[in-house]
DNA sequence: AGGGTTGCCCGAAGCGTTTCGGATTGACAA
DNA sequence: TTGTCAATCCGAAACGCTTCGGGCAACCCT
């Protein structure tokens, strides 16, 4: 069907063996040889046949991602937006970035094992970090390439792109207290994921370091969701409710929710209470559009390309400069913060 | 690495040959024979290499899709679900379900074309048809097996699962037609998308039999995303606008639209406008959470099967009996409909 | 002139699987 | 006894690529 390394040899006369070489740049083939390789690979049309190459050479050129099976539908929009970026940042290096959903009830780890098991593909580009992943055991554990968006732990040992989480929820909490609050609520993400932890962090010790003792009943957390953040809201606002006069928004969805909820108790923002969130500002998000929020932002879009680039890096076994990254944030006034009544 | 058919045929005293051949089920091998392979492949903890398989047959038992390239963020969680649900049917035949997404101002054809030059796909399943959709001509010009979720035209040579839109369109009208309404507006989706044809099109049957002639300027259409639904009632409902005393939305984001800015002008469901929508039901799209709205809804989530099996059987050669799937969509009255002011 | 180095090239083996064609049985009919 | 047939099995080739080891010039150094 489609040309292969020997058509390739017969039109230039040259072996098999060194059209391959010339074609993947190897270093004892002539400039001459190569591009002669090059031009014929380019009139037969040749693409090479990655199932052949990966059985050759134990690597296929495809990377991949697993979804997590749990249901986290609120942040799909976020998570195709990352897919869309690394399957670009993949395809500029010349790598397949291709996707697998692991099915509801399956474990993510034995999905990792089918793909390399199968031999289709070279390393993977982890997501959705818990304490001490498992994933990043089992992979390491066979010697499997990999990346993390975001990290496992304070100082992992694999590449990875992350923001400084607890400086992110120091900041939002000092933004508070700068204006005046001391009792300020935290509606933060699943307890599980690691920067969710790192947040809560953050929040303590911008607390402490203003000589407030954190409350646990002002710490919130749960799925990202519009409706956890209502849910909190009522519970922290409500007659019983410890009624922080400022919330913290893990992030926009959260944000969402809070509005409707203070809306609903005839609450003003930012008059009777301050509200600041974080966002990772991805394009997806603007169906939220709650209204402006002061807060924190980064811009997580810049993680793919170092994110590619080091597990391509790590794939070939090159030994790049820099593999970790920790990715700015930047602080945004946008009018959602007041002194407490 | 992992244990090969070599490994096996050592452990049993078998062939390769024969060993593979008793795996894959053939019939010239006796029950005892192949009952004797799966145990040793069972505890060797066997996992056929794909490339090699498919180098060798072929087929690699990996079916993919692609995402289109466009920016439509707005329909991403159900376009999660659905990934999610073929996943896991596929998963179910024992086929891997990989996605990639097309990179911004790639063809899509071209793509494909990579896809199944690199050798890695066996077959595609094709989302959000456009008219005589180039894809369905390229693969099919190659002989690439492919399913459709939709229809890209009115009797496609290809197995796919879709609804009946033109009767959608006609009962959400007809739905308004009953309660008295004359001046009926829709709000659709993108003109070049198939269903979108074919929902304007019973939306005119509908009225016309009803002996009323559809208007041109009360159909608007655009991206399905809440800022069109917006956006169009402005403009139908403006004081320049032909004023409808009905809306119909081609979907749940185009509802929320339609009621944020008729509350804006301050008219009422259903006192002042009936609404009536046609939902998908998945399970992502709750966030929306507009008001209860009657109108059309379809079990999107039925199809993942049957295009799943229709694939697998295209790719095996195997006829089945049926491979164009119509589903069902039923009718639901919720409260916002009243007769015209 | 001999030996080493360098630059370029090739044959052949091998990756793990499927599949084609043929081989080996035993049973059964002629 | 001989031939036929079905039921099982196996060897070897093939898929397209990479890579190991070696070969052949042409060059430089002593």
């Amino acid at each position: 069907m489609s040309a292969t390394l020997k058509d390739i040899a017969a039109l230039t006369g040259l072996s098999v063996t060194q059209v391959s070489r010339a074609l993947n740049d190897h270093d004892d083939v002539s400039a001459e040889t190569k591009q002669r390789a090059r031009d014929a690979a380019q009139a037969l049309d040749y693409r090479p046949n990655l199932s052949a190459r990966r059985l050759a050479s134990g690597r296929s050129g495809i990377v991949g991602l697993v979804l997590p099976p749990q249901d986290r539908t609120p942040r799909d929009s976020m998570f195709v937006q990352m897919m869309r970026g690394l399957s670009s940042a993949f395809s500029r290096h010349g790598r397949l970035f291709v996707l697998h959903a692991a099915d509801e009830g399956e474990d993510v780890v034995a999905v990792h094992r089918r793909l390399i098991d199968g031999g289709s593909l070279d390393g993977f580009v982890l997501i959705e970090p818990e304490h001490d992943d498992p994933r990043v055991a089992y992979l390491q554990g066979r010697g499997v390439p990999l990346v993390m968006h975001g990290r496992d732990g304070p100082a992992p040992r694999y590449p990875f792109y992350d923001i400084d989480n607890l400086a992110v929820g120091r900041a939002l909490t000092q933004m508070l207290l700068r204006a005046g609050h001391r009792r300020i609520g935290f509606i933060n993400g699943r307890e599980d994921m690691c920067y969710v932890a790192q947040r809560r962090l953050g929040w303590e010790r911008a607390l402490r370091e203003a000589e407030v003792e954190p409350d646990p009943a002002l710490h919130e957390h749960g799925q990202m969701t519009e409706g956890l953040g209502a849910l909190a809201t009522l519970r922290l606002m409500g007659p019983e409710g410890p009624r922080p006069s400022a919330l913290i928004a893990g992030n926009m969805l959260i944000a969402k929710g809070i509005y409707t909820a203070l809306s609903m108790l005839g609450l003003k923002v930012p008059q009777d209470v301050s509200v600041v969130v974080h966002d990772d500002m991805l394009p997806g998000e603007d169906l939220l559009a709650v209204p402006p929020s002061s807060g924190t932002r980064s811009a997580l879009a810049q993680s793919w390309e170092p994110l590619a680039a080091a597990l391509i890096g790590a794939i070939e076994g090159r030994a790049l400069p820099k593999t970790q990254h920790l990715g700015d944030f930047e602080i945004v006034e946008a009018g959602s913060i007041a002194p407490p009544p």
